[in-house]
DNA sequence: GTTAGCAGTCAGAATCAATGAGTGCTAGCG
DNA sequence: CGCTAGCACTCATTGATTCTGACTGCTAAC
């Protein structure tokens, strides 16, 4: 356990350090806090052996320490969220009644990362939990058509498809009608079950027979969806943090942006609450400055998915915790309409 | 004009300039040129009097200047394309009739992409010469629906809007259904200006009178066609070339992909056939170092896309130009069927 | 026209000393 | 006992200096 004096200088240590990425001296902090250097110095001494800052080298200025985030974001921080004002942006976001399920949480990570200049990530099964409403299929030309499939949430899915030579376009069209019944309102998560369930018994049977390939462009059209999309902001932020002076860092931190390998950032954490992984806690080696902060928000039923935010160890927590926490809370009642 | 052998020792410059990235001296010629660096250095005396390569400082050895990029381009290149076998995948994924027309488009950047290790655009109007095919109201909820505009590239815009509190779902969708009527076949850009004339004269009318916000939100959702669209491939790769290990470079070029400023790269360029812009010509200072390559593509009748690269102006040129024109000639393909 | 040879230039690497911001430690003070 | 003044020490950073080597331009001779 830190003294009350501890505490302050691990603070001010962190608030400085944020504020400047230079390694902070005992006679900066001094100045502000009404002792000596060398009381300053001794005390220092004492938090660098607990493992709460580290110096650069032998006669440097200390900085904080993983642990030493940690501490200051766990134990100091405490929960005086003064910046209400910003959130009345999300909050009118969220209250447009003209903007699709997927622009909004696009838009919303737009808005976190122009709020904090660090990127930000939106990650999960953005599908789950939609229903379909309407599968539509539109003839473009003599052999060609668009099949659209519109969820409940306002998400349209497209594919191009051929009309096979041995089919006619009206086929495809008493086909699509017989899936609209079926499928009107289906959790898209159960389309595939339930497809193969009314092919064995009922009507569809006798036209499947004999077109097997309508039905499987179907389902290709809904790997679209099941595929677990990312809605990604402000990649280019990272690169005005002195971290990022050296071009091969910034390599490496675009590549793995452009993998999509994103959802490793997600990896192990808590399914409920915030999750702060700072520095080399974070397994990827592109990330070994940054603090990935991520928050899961309630999908319906049990599954969920995840807001994160990627700045540099020296991040302004303060200032982005709360942000993240109410941003999250509000992506959770998005979905429960 | 110059001679064989300075045209020669220009092209040997050029290339070892590419390979390399270092000032090339006079004895890496005379090596490859059974003549004595002494006459080398003559003739590149001669050669950089003319302008076609420079020093980058007293001492050094030269680099072509941007006037000899282009005598290179456009009189030492020969039309030798011996690079057809790359070729062979942009037929094959042109041929693919399962592939909507936008999506075509992307793909091809992204291989050329891959295939230069360059930058790749695709600008233009992208809904230019589309045809409305149908038009489509999905209800999603009491008061929300999803207006659903496919054309015959089988490209889809969708618009989630509020049904308003003085109308009935059944109004609005015997409005679509007559906007299906007037617009089928409808070229995108006379959409704006058909229904104005049709409102003013026929049966539209009485409907339009005693609600207007639907019309109004229906050509809403028509700016999102209108608006030209830009497909961005290998946004990065300039990250790896040795004139970008500036991190101030860097930011400067990302900055300027980030914004949509796209279409100044093509301002100015010539409406037929390839432009190549060197280094300074370009306009944009993010692009100082770098050689911007556009092709148009022909859409329908008289008006055209591009397709653009982005490389350093050390550019494979010899591997690159004719396979943009490839590339374009084929776009322009795509267009017409 | 070509070349050998020589003097000159200059970027980049290497070395070195000076600077100053920091530390740890000790001894003395209230 | 906690605090502080003071001193010796460390080390990154900076700038000056030098060295090296890859070049050039020029001249004189083949």
């Amino acid at each position: 356990m830190l003294s009350k004096r501890q505490e302050i200088i691990l603070k001010l240590v962190i608030e400085e350090y944020i504020k400047t990425a230079e390694p902070i001296g005992s006679r900066t902090i001094s100045k502000v806090l009404d002792f000596s250097s060398a009381t300053i110095r001794n005390e220092m001494a004492d938090l660098e052996e607990l493992g709460y800052i580290e110096k650069t080298h032998t006669s440097s200025g200390r900085i904080p320490s993983d642990k030493g985030y940690h501490y200051y974001i766990e134990v100091i921080l405490t929960d005086n969220n003064d910046y209400s004002k910003s959130f009345n942006i999300i909050d009118e976001l969220f209250e447009n009644a003209d903007i699709k399920r997927e622009e909004a949480i696009k838009q919303a990570m737009n808005l976190l990362s122009q709020l904090t200049n660090y990127t930000s990530i939106a990650l999960g099964p953005s599908a789950y939990g939609s229903r379909i409403k309407k599968i539509e299929l539109v003839p473009l030309s003599e052999s060609k058509c668009i099949l659209l499939i519109v969820t409940n949430y306002g998400h349209v899915e497209s594919k191009q498809i051929s009309v096979p030579s041995n089919t006619s376009l009206d086929d495809m069209k008493r086909v699509i009608e017989i899936f609209n019944d079926i499928l009107y309102d289906c959790p898209i998560g159960q389309v595939s079950e339930k497809l193969h369930y009314e092919i064995n018994t009922t009507r569809i049977k006798d036209i499947m027979t004999y077109n097997q390939t309508i039905i499987e462009t179907f389902l290709e059209a809904f790997t679209k969806f099941t595929q677990s999309k990312f809605y990604l902001s402000g990649k280019n932020k990272m690169l005005y943090q002195p971290e990022f002076n050296d071009v091969q860092r910034v390599r490496e931190l675009l590549a793995f942006f452009e993998q999509n390998d994103i959802f490793r950032l997600v990896e192990n954490t808590e399914q409920k609450g915030i999750s702060v992984r700072i520095g080399k806690e974070n397994q990827i080696k592109a990330m070994r400055d940054c603090t990935v902060i991520t928050v899961p928000y309630q999908l319906n039923e049990n599954k969920s998915g995840t807001i994160a935010i990627v700045g540099p160890t020296r991040m302004e927590y303060q200032k982005v915790i709360p942000l993240v926490k109410y941003l999250a809370s509000h992506m959770s009642k998005l979905y429960k309409e």
